[in-house]
DNA sequence: GCAAAAATGTACTGACTTGTCCATTTCGGG
DNA sequence: CCCGAAATGGACAAGTCAGTACATTTTTGC
């Protein structure tokens, strides 16, 4: 923190790219803690290596900074979702795998939920606006479509199954125990929380997401199966 | 529209009550609509019969109308609850009534959800304030409890059952099915919000929820017993 | 019916917030 | 190495918004 001449204080080196991703990465940040009329364009530049002027600068103002923030919430999620590979199992197999991941996965990206509670505040006008944003999500639903075809074939899925209503049931459950927490734990206290207990809650929805799309005879066979990959005991 | 003389003008008769009614339900309506940091005092004020000084003289500032809209919301919502009764039913009955009621009782209350999605957005630290909120959702859960017990007790429902893990998981997909409702319908399109395929959810979701509950021949025998109440016949 | 208290209306203020203006520096092409 | 374009900083302007001061009217207790 020495003094500086003017000069000094004055110069620096150009970096466009980098400036932007310090912005967006702060931009979502805050935008995700405050929400779009509460987050504070001045406190985001102050959270920045530059100033408000470049904000404005990049992204026009501080609608345009959301909505890029928001395109990159999503783009690092897809992202990570696209690491998981179901190819070789089984479709009753894939399926609970997918729903487990899908789980674990919005948990571990609060940042990306919170975006999209705020979207759905503002009845998602800027999503709709966002064709990149729509592209993306209809991609994440292939994986779900696959696993359903091939259920199908096999005879092990019930027919009739529609992939984006199964989708809709593993995104409700994943996504409301990330984004209901704060409400939930204020009610029910800190229990449903612990480790241990979103590892159950994780085998129920899994569970609860078999049972709408197995066969009967197929979701007891994948029950036994499960009981028996299972830890150390059938018992729990 | 006439012109009215000074003295006209400046009187009015007092009704404390009323006007505290009427400031509530537009702070409502305007908070759900556009969160905390979204609203107005002045936009809530002009859409009252009154004036934005009565607002600070009964709610003393913005954050104490936030507070109390939370509360009406609550208690409005909770009443509702309060007039399903399932006493006369058998556990498994019981239960797949009070899934599919609370999935239509979410979809009737729009302003509810958007308060609770807005809290969450601040970390529940305003709901974390009322005792009143928080003793009135404990009490919510007590209808479960019962069915639980007695599910228990005649041997149809399975054991460790956490009546919590249930009812958050029956608030999951009833929640989420009215607050993601902007972002699946800009991703996914329309399909899913209409008449019939909210039928197919909330049949999908109390199937769902009873797999989860029930041992597998109670699950069996109930399904059976649907299947043979259904409308007019035994395919679909 | 009168004085004190409760309820209400109007106009205003002070702080905060977004967005812009002007000046300066760095960079790339000829 | 020089000039135009891109990039950056700092200060400021214009508007917005929560909250208040002051005045007036109604109600209530005696």
């Amino acid at each position: 923190m020495a003094l500086k001449t003017e000069t000094e204080r004055r110069s620096w080196r150009q970096d466009p790219e980098a400036v932007k991703r310090d912005i967006l990465a702060v931009a979502l940040s805050e935008f995700a803690e405050n929400g779009l009329s509460g987050a504070r364009v001045e406190t985001i530049a102050s959270r920045t290596r530059t100033s408000k002027r470049m904000i404005y600068y990049y992204f026009t103002d501080k609608l345009g900074l959301y909505t890029a923030a928001l395109e990159a919430a999503y783009m690092k999620v897809r992202e990570g979702e696209a690491a998981l590979d179901l190819g070789g199992l089984p479709p009753a197999r894939a399926l609970a795998r997918l729903v487990a991941f899908t789980f674990d996965h919005h948990r571990r990206n609060p940042d990306f939920i919170r975006m999209v509670m705020i979207e759905n505040i503002h009845n998602a006008e800027n999503l709709v606006a966002s064709q990149v944003i729509r592209d993306m999500n209809v991609a994440a639903i292939d994986k779900l479509e696959d696993i359903c075809k091939r259920g199908q074939e096999d005879g092990t899925f019930r027919r009739g199954l529609d992939p984006v209503a199964l989708h809709w049931q593993i995104s409700a459950a994943s996504f409301f125990n990330v984004s209901n927490r704060p409400t939930f734990n204020a009610i029910f206290g800190p229990n449903l929380f612990t480790g241990t207990a979103q590892a159950d809650l994780r085998r129920q929805i899994v569970e609860s997401v078999l049972a709408i799309a197995l066969t009967p005879p197929a979701l007891t066979e994948i029950r036994a199966e499960i009981a028996g990959t299972a830890a150390s005991g059938p018992s729990g």
